[in-house]
RNA sequence: UGGGGCGUCGCCAAGCGGUAAGGCACCGGAUUUUGAUUCCGGCAUUCCCAGGUUCGAAUCCUGGCGCCCCAG
C-alpha cells in the first residue's frame, strides 16, 4: 500500500530544479529524478568560442546531484524530438521572418508534454519543475499563476498548460525568491550551489543565435534592402534573419534619430525601419490561443504581456474563431511582435494567451 | 585656372582667436530562462595638407590639394 505521494523531478543539474528535488524529499515525497537529453553538448562547442570558465557539464551534474541525494535517476532521450520540434520550428521561424520562443514552446511539447507523460509512466502522481509560477486551485479548476517573486517570475512561458497537465505539476519554487533557492543550495550542500544562472537560449549556449541559424544554412535569398517607412533606401542587410521587430542596433545606418526595425518582410526580403514613435501598436491578431478559463463568450478586459518581461497593458480581448482573438490596448504598445506569446493576466492568475500574428 | 560655395570622429554637425558640443553609428558592461528594448560606460591631443601671424589658431593670412554648384 502506497502513502507516499511519488514526485518525478525534472532535474537540469541546475540549482533551482536540484533544490526542487531537495526540498520535496525533505517534505516526505517519494522522488525520483528526470533529465532530458536535448541536445548533443559537443555540438555547440565551436572551435575558438571558449569563454575561459569552460561549458558547464549539465549532464554531468544531474548525475552527481541525484548521488548526492540519493534519488534514482532516469536519463530520457528526447535528442530527435527536440531537433524536430524545437530547433526547426525555431529556424523557420526566423527565416519567416518571424521571431520564435523556443521556450514556450519546449514547455508545451516537450516538459510538460512527453516529459509529463514519461512522468505519469514512472508511476509519478506529480512531475515536478524548478519554475517560478504557481499553481492555484478554485473550486474544481488549477489556476496558473505568477511566481511569489515577481522578478524572477516565469509564468508567461508556462501559458499553454493545460487543466490537465497543472493537475499533475508541482512547482515547489513558485513562493521563493532566487536568495531563498541559493539557501537552500547551500543548506542541502548541493554540488551546483554556486552555479551560474542559465541563461540564452539553451541550445545555443554563447547566446549568438545568428552563427546558430547561419551553421544550419540559410534560405536561397539572404540579403536585402533596409528601408525606411518613407520609402527611401537606406541600406542593405545579410538576412532578415538577424532582425526582430523592435531592434535598434545592429541597422549600420547613421541618422538624426535612432532607427528601430518595424517590419521585417522576409518574402521580398527587406526590413522597415523607422523612428521609435512608430513603434506603436494599438491592435493584434493571436492565433493558437489557449484559455485557462472557460473560453469568454464576451470580450474581456484584461492585463496583457506581449514578451517575457514586458509590462503588461489593460487591454480588451475578443475570441474569435479557430484559436484567433483579438487583443486591443488601451495605450498603444512598442515592439509587438509575430511569433511571440501574448499572455493574458487577471492581476497573479494566467487567464490565457496566443501567438503573435 | 570665369563666378560662387565647401572641406571638423564611420555619417550628420556645433564651433568663428583661448585651448574640439551634440545626435546617429560602432564597441564594452548592467539587466534578462526567447529575440529585442532600456540603462550605464567608451569613442577626434585633433579639425584636408604645408607654411605664416599670435603668448595662444579648427578658428586670421598665404600657397597647395580635393569636392560641389552656376556659367562656358
Amino acid at each position: 500500500m502506497k502513502h507516499r505521494k511519488k514526485v518525478i523531478v525534472a532535474m537540469s543539474g541546475g540549482v533551482d530544479s536540484s533544490v526542487t528535488a531537495a526540498l520535496l524529499k525533505e517534505q516526505g515525497y517519494d522522488v525520483a529524478g528526470l533529465n532530458m537529453r536535448l541536445w548533443k553538448e559537443e555540438e555547440n562547442s565551436a572551435p575558438g568560442a571558449g569563454n575561459g570558465k569552460g561549458a558547464p557539464d549539465h549532464a554531468a551534474d544531474v548525475q552527481r546531484v541525484a548521488a548526492a541525494l540519493d534519488i534514482p535517476l532516469t536519463v530520457l532521450d528526447l535528442r530527435d524530438e527536440f531537433y524536430r520540434r524545437i530547433v526547426e520550428p525555431f529556424c523557420q521561424t526566423y527565416f519567416a521572418g518571424q521571431t520564435p520562443n523556443p521556450c514556450i514552446l519546449c514547455n508545451q511539447t516537450l516538459k510538460f508534454g512527453l516529459l509529463l507523460e514519461k512522468a505519469r509512466e514512472l508511476g509519478g502522481d506529480f512531475l515536478a519543475t524548478g519554475h517560478y509560477a504557481r499553481i492555484l486551485q478554485e473550486g474544481d479548476r488549477f489556476v496558473l499563476a505568477k511566481g511569489k517573486n515577481l522578478h524572477k517570475d516565469q509564468s508567461y512561458f508556462l501559458f499553454t498548460l493545460t487543466q490537465q497537465q497543472l493537475g499533475h505539476v508541482l512547482f515547489p519554487l513558485g513562493e521563493m525568491d532566487k536568495a531563498r533557492v541559493r539557501e537552500h543550495a547551500a543548506r542541502f550542500q548541493l554540488p551546483v550551489a554556486q552555479k551560474a544562472e542559465s541563461q540564452d537560449i539553451c541550445f545555443i549556449p554563447d547566446g549568438n543565435y545568428v552563427s546558430f541559424l547561419e551553421r544550419r544554412g540559410l534560405p536561397e535569398q539572404s540579403e536585402g534592402e533596409i528601408v525606411h517607412l518613407n520609402g527611401q533606401v537606406l541600406g542593405r542587410h545579410q538576412g532578415t534573419f538577424r532582425y526582430t521587430i523592435g531592434q535598434r542596433r545592429g541597422l549600420g545606418i547613421a541618422w538624426p534619430e535612432p532607427l528601430y526595425v518595424l517590419k521585417i518582410d522576409a518574402p521580398a526580403s527587406r526590413v522597415i525601419v523607422g523612428e521609435r514613435i512608430h513603434l506603436a501598436v494599438h491592435e493584434l491578431t493571436l492565433q493558437g490561443t489557449i484559455w485557462n478559463i472557460p473560453v469568454p463568450s464576451e470580450p474581456l478586459r484584461a492585463r496583457c504581456r506581449i514578451r517575457y518581461r514586458h509590462r503588461e497593458a489593460n487591454a480588451l480581448i475578443t475570441p474569435g474563431p479557430d484559436g484567433q482573438a483579438r487583443v486591443l490596448f488601451d495605450e498603444p504598445q512598442q515592439g509587438v511582435t509575430p511569433g511571440q506569446a501574448a499572455v493574458f493576466f487577471d492581476d497573479d492568475r494566467i487567464l490565457g494567451g496566443g501567438w503573435i500574428l
